[in-house]
DNA sequence: CGAATCGTTGACGTAAGTCAATTGCGGTGG
DNA sequence: CCACCGCAATTGACTTACGTCAACGATTCG
């Protein structure tokens, strides 16, 4: 089996403590929609795709997905990344049909929540339920600091200010070792996520590579010094809104 | 009294039914806030600060103001614009500091609602309640569409998709006369807003008008081919979740 | 009427895009 | 085992869209 499928057992929880103190109660909860039966994808394949009827919140339980829009000329903007612990729209239910699609990157595992479950988790378990909105307002958090990025942030800035967060929000669910992680993606979808050509991506990698900051090869990204990039990116890890823990984390690294 | 304060009546009840049928009982129980105690705020004046707690959800009533973040060097992006009838962050309770601020554009009138209000929609008004999260969900859409915005349109492009967009929803709130609606924004907050220079928007501007799609012209914005102009931008109106009714509008004009 | 603010224009600089050739690499099959 | 394929990444030469700087109009407001 890839590796990419397994499913770590309290990642979740793990990433949810940072929101909300957590009852044994709680994680017990999480831990029994954590082992329902869940669903696989194989990489490029399409989840969810724009104009779809919703169908339900998908929590990320393995592997790398993105959302994704499609203009009509055939460019086409990565617009978040589903990483394992993830929930793809907390309120799907009330639209109609998907302005988007999403796609797995790498081999993906997956289960489906549907609305009676975060109607037993509000009356039932609040406290978790407090978690998930954080966590939902968190991503909301999120796509605006990629708005900031994409605005304001040159080649350089962006591609440094994409690497830290994905830093971040990897070590939360505990898949990042020392400054090391997995970047299961090629440089065409970087580039279509912060808005450079895939050229320019490949040259500004090799700028930061040459300033010593990081090095990706082979889908594995090392980062020598997160100090050194935060402040070529500009990042401020508050719009992650981790708990104090977390953002001592972050400042180090 | 600055014609930016004056609150119309039954312009959130008449943007809420592009997302569900309103009964009476709701439409009352919507007119009831409407006239709560409202606050008001000058141009330029920030209403909600970065590092703030949330402090509650407003619902704004008249004038325009917008959502920014700024680098630590001073780059500003504009995040969102909140036009009348629309709710700064449902869900504000939960985190415990802005990572943004929020400046009003225009005079502005809001009104405050507290966690106490959406308790209450929620067990007695739950159509009003499904309307406004459609409508926090749109919201979410529309930052999903900036980001397509920025990362992958042109100057010309950008411009035109951002006036496209504005159109579409004053035109909801019935604040747009035929091709025509205020702007009351200068040149330099368009710029942070699409992620240009201030001098490149006003070529851009210009080229638009060449071209004969639009004229801004002291603060008012005419639109004189509406279908050019989606079309310029590759406009596709699908993010903004309107009933058919809507939509149909929005190919119009 | 004058000051401040905002918008416009021109000349010039630069970051990033495009095109195309080349290299590296992992998988496949003979 | 090696030859071949296909994809991803790299590199160089050249183009272009947009930024910067600075001067100059226009509009608003006291």
């Amino acid at each position: 089996m890839s590796k990419w499928l397994e499913r770590q057992p309290d990642l979740l929880a793990r990433k949810l403590e940072h929101f909300a103190r957590l009852s044994p109660e709680d994680i017990e909860a999480l831990d029994r929609i954590w082992r329902r039966k869940s669903v696989t994808a194989p990489p490029q394949d399409d989840i969810v795709r724009q104009g779809d009827p919703p169908g339900g919140v998908r929590l990320m339980q393995a592997g790398w997905a993105c959302r994704y829009r499609m203009l009509a000329d055939g460019r086409r903007q990565i617009l978040s990344f589903f990483l394992p612990g993830d929930l793809c729209d907390l309120n799907n239910f009330v639209l109609r049909r998907m302005d988007h699609s999403v796609m797995a990157l790498t081999p993906v595992r997956y289960t489906m929540l549907g609305a009676e479950d975060f109607d037993s988790l509000t009356t039932r378990r609040p406290r978790l339920m407090h978690a998930l909105w954080w966590d939902n307002l968190v991503a909301m958090a999120i796509q605006r600091e990629w708005t900031v990025n994409l605005g304001q942030r040159s080649a350089v800035e962006r591609l440094a200010h994409l690497l830290c967060e994905l830093y971040v929000r990897l070590h939360v669910i505990g898949l990042a070792n020392g400054g090391a992680f997995d970047l299961p993606i090629t440089q065409v979808e970087l580039a279509d996520t912060v808005g450079l050509s895939p050229v320019h991506v490949s040259r500004t990698l090799k700028d930061l590579r040459e300033r010593n900051l990081v090095q990706l090869h082979r889908g594995k990204l090392e980062i020598f010094d997160f100090q050194a990039l935060s402040s070529v990116a500009l990042f401020r890890p508050d719009y992650l809104h981790l708990a104090a823990e977390g953002a001592h984390l972050a400042a180090n690294a």
